[in-house]
RNA sequence: GCCCGGAUGGCGGAAUGGCAGACGCGGGGGCCUCAAAAGCCCCUGUCCGAAAGGGCGUGCGGGUUCGAGUCCCGCUCCGGGCACCA
């Protein structure tokens, strides 16, 4: 495709000049107000996909946009380059980690600059680097102070495929390894956890006020899923003289009375205690079954409702509290350890995991809430009114609840309670290219952590990488040596590092202050420039990054580190659409990808912005298909147009003289129009719709140029030069060249203000207002804006289409709306 | 199963309750050219009609309104999230 321009030479001379001229660099002490505008820490996995392109397209948008405003824009960069690729490809290659991630970091990093983005290079954040490990480090033991990290025994998830235990966020619905996709198994083992449910209550409150996608709010509240109910003390019957008691989890108190069997989870400490010798066999056997039961069979695939659910009996009962009567106690595996106290009260008639239970196994069923006559039967969740519930009947649902809960505290059986799904979050990994945990084991001083004037706590180069995957630290012959910073004997150097979600959970305070290095950065500085105000990236990242970097803020400031930061980091949030290709998600792994090399290389990098900005709302999801290529040609096609308006026009162009006639005025008039449109449209992320104004706008324009009657050129030069500054944001390079082409040697237009339009000249001098009789249109007549009522209604009654339409008979009814439309009731 | 989105020409999409289909892609025609490419200009929802003009039309069925793609009720299909959390 032949261009009106050199796109190569063009593109590559501006992305030299933004380099060496930095004027994207920003810090603490510039007068313009701050405005910090983040695309998510990418990692990096090598040159940019379509997915970066359009993330990186629409920040670079932004800060151009602002920075033309007269903010003082930060824009940073960085890359979250520890992880598991990388050890992955050091296994296939025997390449070590370091210069595997660096060479895909250098990849990444020309792909983002051949788009032409700006950022401040200055602050660039990479997680494997010392000063940053150090950061993390001394935050980690930061949070070991005051009690935010410990280390416990629980059962973990464990991937076989990554070798390393996962966070409950990484392990996916169906019981897989987000990653690897192998079934994650159960293990008991001791690692690493932060006190994420310290923060629940304030994780959840605090969603309220952010300006966030709503989606995403609820995908997070779903995730911390409070639950208000009580916690109560059941008896077991015959062991009262011991105090043995099982205390269950219910957010259906009301439901007392229809208690007809409890359950316990296989875990649960007391199923030792509870089973009888004439059941021990069968709980065994079901313990057993459970232990070796993946998450895939406990949870999933028990969790379609109407599965057989396995149980066994224990030979206990428990006293109903409110009947006086011992039901069974069950172990079955559809109640799990890790939520509420492990233990439920089982009510088949309002619980339908405890009906199909219940039928399973022959329990009763006693109802406590009247279904309604049309009920076809099984367990009934709704509202109606309480029976068979004592003191309780005839009381609706909601009111019986608080009854039933004020019952049990008053007789001290039982307290009100809180539960959350989310859990406290496992941290540590037995992986090699992550962040050390810096803390020693000492057998006289316990675990203690690494002082910080020896920090960094770096893992040795000299590593055997496995294709088990067995943790490469614990292996290696010295690393684990340590001395005891208390006593000074010998000590066992933690060989564990860090989930990657650690380093990504802070970073963006570090790019506020990348140079400090006795503290993470200054909390001064941090203030100055958080919260976030722009925070654009992928929606899947919509539970785990953004709970856990909002979590991190949030502690951060509790535990010192940074007074005066705001609690909420990203005030606003965008979540772009996914590129999607023959239906699945465009990705490395589908091996779909269409390189933005290849455009860079033709079209060129602004075509391909403008196309991601064009092709519909950046909310969307894109298809990229036979016809995505074409629809980028024609967005360069459009750039060669304002390149000949903008810079070849005048000199073909014979002008009139004298002054600007009517037509002339109209175009002045579209000038300004164009100006309130795009601004509009910026603020509303509604891109596509700014591309299209400038397109029509260049269209009118070029046809006003070539028309037979010359043009003004006062009106020309100043079209040329809006059309120009509205499109600096979205098409940066060839309007740098065209502006520089106008304006002469060192003029550069990302350095001007945003232009500014006049309103009166908004306004449209003539408008075309509708008639319709019935709805229906039959008339359009060219009035002026603010015409009245009357006016309105004897212009339309005085067309000739409107009188036919009416067949004579007055209207009985007149609707006017000037100068829009006037509607006649026939 | 529950909770969110969404459905508009051949395609991507546009439309504060007031001209449905802006803009672009694709398609058609014309100009330029020896010719082609590029460029420039015009047309392009659908049906009837030679035309003027008219009928129909925003997933389906109802409703509110002078007027509904837009608001309300009930569905269908598609996409996403959650899913034994008591």
């Amino acid at each position: 495709m032949a261009r009106a321009y050199d796109v190569q030479a063009v593109e590559q001379r501006w992305q030299q000049r933004w380099l060496a001229e930095r004027d994207y660099e920003v810090d603490a002490g510039d007068p313009r107000p701050p405005w910090y505008a983040l695309c998510m820490y990418p990692y990096p996995s090598g040159p940019a996909h379509q997915g970066h392109v359009r993330n990186y397209t629409f920040g670079d948008l932004l800060v151009r946009h602002r920075t033309m405003q007269g903010y003082a824009v930060l824009t940073p960069f960085g890359f979250d380059s520890f992880g598991l690729p990388a050890e992955n490809a050091a296994i296939r290659t025997g390449e070590h980690p370091r210069s595997f991630t660096e060479a895909r970091i250098a990849e990444l990093k020309s792909s983002v600059r051949a788009l032409g983005a700006v950022y401040d290079w200055r602050r660039e954040v990479r997680s494997h680097d010392p000063s940053y490990i150090r950061q993390s480090q001394a935050i980690f033991l930061a949070f070991l102070r005051s009690g935010l990290a410990y280390r416990a025994q629980a059962p973990v998830n464990w991937c076989p495929g990554c070798q390393t235990v996962l966070a409950n966020e990484q392990v996916l619905a169906d019981g897989t390894c987000e990653r690897s996709g192998d079934v994650v198994e159960r293990r008991d083992l001791e690692q690493w956890f932060v006190r994420t449910t310290a923060y629940a209550d304030e994780l959840l409150d605090s969603l309220d006020d952010l300006d966030w996608p709503e989606r995403v709010k609820t995908m997070q509240r779903n995730w911390i899923g409070r639950s208000e109910g009580a916690e109560l003390r059941l008896a077991v019957a015959g062991r009262q003289e011991e105090g043995l008691v099982l205390r269950v989890f219910t957010t259906r108190p009301d439901t007392l009375f229809g208690m007809t069997y409890a359950v316990v989870a296989p875990e649960h400490p007391l199923v030792d205690e509870l089973t009888t010798a004439d059941h021990r066999d069968e709980v065994e056997a079901l313990r057993r079954a459970a232990s070796a039961a993946s998450e895939i069979e406990r949870t999933s695939d028990g969790g379609s409702l109407g599965l057989a659910k396995r149980g066994a009996f224990t030979g206990s009962h428990v006293v109903n509290p409110a009947t006086g009567e011992p039901v069974p106690v069950y172990v079955a595996d559809y109640v799990l350890m890790g939520y509420g106290t492990g233990a439920i009260m089982a009510v088949p008639a309002e619980d339908e995991r405890d009906w199909a239970f219940a039928e399973a196994h022959g329990l009763p069923v006693v109802r406590t809430v009247q279904p309604p006559d049309d009920f076809a039967g099984g367990a009934f969740t709704g509202d109606g009114t309480k029976i068979n519930s004592g003191f309780l009947n005839g009381l609706a649902v909601a009111t019986a609840k608080e009854r039933a809960m004020q019952w049990l505290v008053d007789r001290d059986i039982g307290s009100r309670r809180v539960n959350y799904r989310l859990r406290d979050w496992l941290v540590s990994r037995q992986r090699y290219w992550g962040c050390p945990i810096p803390v020693v084991r000492c057998p006289v001083d316990g675990v203690v952590g690494v002082p910080e004037d020896q920090l960094p706590v770096l893992a040795p180069d000299d590593v055997e990488l496995l294709a088990t995957g067995e943790s490469p630290l614990r292996r290696h012959p010295t690393f684990g040596q340590a001395t005891c910073p208390v006593c000074g004997g010998p000590a066992e150097r933690e060989t564990d590092t860090m989930d990657t979600f650690v380093d990504s959970s802070w970073y963006f305070l570090r790019f506020c202050d990348p140079w400090a290095e006795d503290r993470p950065f200054d909390p001064a500085v941090a203030a100055h420039f958080m919260p976030v105000e722009q925070y654009i990236g992928g929606i899947e990242h919509a539970i785990l990054h953004l709970l856990y970097a909002r979590f991190f803020t949030k502690a951060l400031v509790d535990v010192g580190l940074a007074p005066g930061v705001p609690r909420e980091p990203f005030r606003r949030l965008f979540t772009q659409g996914m590129i999607r290709m023959g239906g699945s998600k465009m990705s490395k792994s589908k091996g779909n990808l269409v390189a933005p090399a290849k455009y860079f290389d033709t079209v060129g990098a602004d075509a391909l912005r403008l196309f991601h900005l064009f092709v519909g709302p950046p909310t969307d999801d894109v298809d990229w298909t036979e016809q995505t290529d074409e629809v980028i040609e024609g967005c360069g096609r459009f750039l060669d147009r304002v390149w000949r308006f903008s810079v070849e026009a005048a000199g073909t162009v014979r002008w009139a003289t004298g002054d600007p006639a009517p037509r002339d005025l109209a175009v002045a008039r579209s000038t300004h129009r164009l100006v309130a449109k795009v601004s509009d449209d910026l603020e509303r992320w509604s891109f596509n719709t700014a591309v299209a104004a400038c397109m029509e706008f260049t269209n009118d324009v070029y046809r006003y140029l070539r028309d037979e009657v010359p043009p003004h050129r006062p009106t020309y030069e100043a079209a040329a030069d809006t059309l120009l500054l509205v499109l600096a944001p979205m098409a940066p390079h060839v309007t740098a060249e065209a502006w520089e082409r106008r304006r002469g040697e060192g003029a550069r237009i990302h350095r001007e203000r945003w232009p500014a339009f006049d309103p009166d000249l908004v306004r449209q001098d003539r408008v075309t207002m509708v008639v319709q009789v019935d709805g229906k249109v039959r008339d359009r007549i060219d009035v002026a804006p603010e015409l009245t009522e009357d006016e309105a209604t004897a212009l339309a009654l005085a067309s000739t289409r409107v009188q036919d339409a009416l067949g004579g008979s007055p209207p009985r009814r007149v609707v006017a709306r000037p100068p829009r439309l006037v509607n006649f009731v026939s």
